[in-house]
DNA sequence: CCATCAATCTACTAATGAGTAGATAAATGA
DNA sequence: TCATTTATCTACTCATTAGTAGATTGATGG
């Protein structure tokens, strides 16, 4: 095995995610993310096995072996839907990661950026939970590390609350799982064009978010209701 | 095309969920309720289009016409899968709905049960959302409906609350999306053999719905930390 | 034992769709 | 205008697998 033999049909031009210096790779990397485009949104709509690369290039105005010249197979196409949402979600952990402030804001922090990154990713978010099992097992390691650091990260962070008494909670684990499923389940419910839109979407699952760490509405210990 | 032509190879035993009555249709019931068994096992672990009907048979020390004897096709197995998830659902909605008590056991109430039937639905409920695109449009409708009741009757409740000023609640709309969230999820992070069985993981999840409707701990009030 | 009927198996077909080889068109440059 | 290279298309192959026809086994009753 050792280096790929065939390369997508022949090209030189770079990997997917290097930042394209030539005319040449631009132009490739905008061919990429058409297909891409075109591929999330039939995955989504018809599941990864119900939908033919012929599909696909059809819905672009092309013929499949125009996708094979920059992917090397169907499941390539499919990882890269996978891995771009879930670079995404690093992206927003890494730099959340690196913000200062209590515990409080933190998690309000986490839940607002976090929920909104998973809601600009809905499709993908979702083609991935679909067909988890499609994925080569590496890729899928990856991913299920993304989001177990994200369970563990939210529950240092719980552990911290809980330290500073800012949060009082039973079950760290289970609060942790709990916020986890706001914001994954999010795109469940969620429609654009909807009574909400995704900031103010993930700004009440934020709200939520606090009722289960029992840390906000400080108001309502005095027993008076406000809204 | 009126009835159909060629039935599950040649039977005239009771359809899917008739009673039996004669010993033949209790022996077939159970070879259905073993086919059922061994493909959503398999579905489960390898995706639906990612099983042939062939390994479905082999894990019954079977060979493929044998599940043709039960199921019309592929599909027809994967729609008895999930139909009886969403029976069992069903069920469990109507059976709770009947009963009597305070909004705020009731909602203890719901969502304990309901996370104890999805845990223990758990691969057929994960197979469901996977595969809910290969579904007909007739099973996929009447499955949606199930979910879209649940989401209406925990909003029902909610503002049932609210006006007994039981809870305090901003958006309705969102904290009944959230309390689904925390039972829609519960599979994807559920281990059977680990800390907390069935029954334990619900009552928790039921303390953080609690929560989100802001109706518990009223210890906590006092700022007395317990536990 | 044999006849009958159902249950199950062996061995096919037919269709689908991923992936490719080689032809063609289009761009680039002399 | 032609030569060369790159991009795309046409038209295949090949593997897979849902679904089936017909043979075979095994049970039941005479």
């Amino acid at each position: 095995m050792g280096e790929a033999a065939t390369a997508p049909h022949k090209r030189r031009s770079k990997a997917s995610d290097a930042a394209p210096d030539t005319m040449g790779d631009l132009v490739s990397q905008l061919k990429r993310d058409r297909i891409v485009s075109a591929a999330v949104d039939l995955f989504y709509r018809q599941g990864y096995a119900g939908t033919t690369l012929d599909e696909v290039a059809k819905a672009l105005g092309m013929t499949k072996p125009f996708i094979y010249q920059f992917f090397w197979s169907k499941n390539d196409l499919l990882a890269e839907i996978c891995s771009r949402a879930i670079r995404d979600a690093n992206d927003t952990l890494n730099r959340l990661l690196s913000q200062q402030g209590s515990p409080t804001q933190k998690l309000l922090t986490i839940v607002r950026e976090f929920t909104v990154s998973v809601l600009n990713n809905q499709a993908a978010a979702i083609i991935y939970n679909r067909e988890e099992t499609e994925l080569a097992a590496k890729d899928r390691q990856t991913i299920l590390q993304l989001r177990r650091d994200f369970d563990r990260r939210i529950m240092v962070l719980l552990e911290e609350g809980v330290a500073s008494g800012e949060f009082v909670i039973e079950d760290v684990r289970v609060a942790a799982f709990g916020i986890a499923s706001l914001v994954g389940w999010a795109p469940q419910w969620f429609r654009s064009g909807g009574r909400l839109n995704k900031d103010e979407a993930a700004e009440r699952l934020a709200m939520l978010a606090l009722a289960i760490v029992d840390a906000g509405k400080p108001k309502a210990m005095l027993g008076v209701a406000h809204g």
